[in-house]
DNA sequence: GAACCCCCAATTGTCTACAATCGGGTCGTG
DNA sequence: CACGACCCGATTGTAGACAATTGGGGGTTC
């Protein structure tokens, strides 16, 4: 979806950083996770001096917190820090779709129809699931963000939004259990960018979030209290 | 409004992060400038190590570009990077009016009123017209993002947009050619947070940025085709 | 036995120095 | 004049050492 740990960027700031972040969202390292300088130093096989480079850039993301002198952990989301997030994609990314509906091109459109088809099908399969719930979603609003042409914005939901958003599927390993009607709704999206109906597009997508805002809360309630 | 160049934050690191930053926002480096590690190790007075985690987290925050093993740059807005974010801004800010006439506090909307006052002051007097229109207005809507009482969404716009939004002000001396009317929006826009009137006040927000957005359209159309 | 203070170890923060890598400019050649 | 190889400067990566701060353990006192 963006850099691979395999890949060779530039700097080893910068693969470290990659494969950090990877290991964060990934669920590798749990959140609350302490973790040493010296020891991530030697588990990516660099010195302290491009790791700390890499540990800056992911707090600016908001997926590490670090206190000065004592050190750097895994941040552990509230449920209120993630029904906020939803709150902030239900503007932007409604927003995103409305802009997809003027700016995308009718390959690309062609193309966002055709992936829901083959959602359909893994759906109809009841073959790996949990895929379209966790990557297969987030590919079909990636599309529409990157449809929207905006590149601040690209650049905001999918730099730094999408990766909290990521993490917080490991962390809860939450699974839509309405799986049917996601699909059905990410369909009348679709349809509302293939009649470019920017403000439809936008309502749905609006609405389409904040459903899933309000699954979110009703399936992690109890959690909420326990957490209280 | 944020972290002063006299704080004596935890860090180095964090200080030269601060001054740095506000010596972009403020005009003092500008867009385009060649930063030279040593040249600016030198000016800050600290060594390359926390200069450089400083360099990475304004990267972050899309106030330096950094092409590696070149340079790094005080990036340069476009024209239609401004305007792209004030279309997020309408998004955002709207949203944060809707959730401050619901959180904020009757004494946080007392003192936004206070303040409005001082500012129709200052333009009886036509005194320091300049302050209002810069810093004045960025107060406003500061403190109607502070009201949303969403740490996610004011973390976004504090700590992201509104350095590049101040940033722009002082690149293109951009005053607004319509402070009366920019004032009188203001003041609808805490009328409708006084009357705890949520949809109003975030219909009045995007209206209020979306005519911004304009003026500046208009102001700068000629700037656009020179660009081009 | 509990509370308080002090000291120490560990970690982080910082600096200096040097090697490695890349880009751009220069010079030479066809 | 165009093309290519080379060199030099700047940036990046790494290592080592030292300073600064934090948090906890041990001891003392009430």
């Amino acid at each position: 979806m963006e850099a691979l740990p395999t890949d060779d960027s530039r700097t080893l700031a910068d693969r470290v950083f990659a494969r950090l972040q990877d290991d964060i969202v990934r669920g590798e390292l749990l959140p609350g996770t302490k973790l040493g300088e010296a020891e991530l130093a030697a588990r990516y096989g660099v010195s302290r001096g491009p790791l700390r480079e890499a540990i800056r850039r992911l707090e600016s993301r908001k997926l590490l917190e670090r206190v000065p002198h004592v050190g750097t952990r895994v941040v552990s989301l509230s449920l209120n820090d993630l029904i906020e997030i939803y709150h902030i994609r239900e503007a932007l990314e409604g927003m995103a779709a409305r802009l997809a509906a003027q700016h995308m091109s009718d390959a690309e459109i062609a193309s966002l129809v055709a992936l829901l088809g083959q959602h359909e099908q893994q759906q109809d399969l009841r073959e790996d699931v949990a895929y379209f719930q966790r990557e297969g979603d987030l590919d079909f609003h990636y599309r529409i963000i990157q449809g929207s042409h905006n590149h601040t914005l690209i650049d905001m939901l999918i730099g730094g939004i999408y990766h909290t958003v990521r993490m917080y599927r490991y962390q809860f390993s939450t699974v839509s259990n309405r799986p049917q009607k996601a699909l059905q709704e990410h369909r009348r999206i679709a349809e509302a960018l293939e009649a470019r109906d920017g403000e439809m597009a936008e309502i749905l997508m609006r609405r389409h979030i904040s459903r899933a805002r309000e699954n979110i809360e009703a399936s992690n309630s109890q959690t909420l209290e326990q957490s209280q």
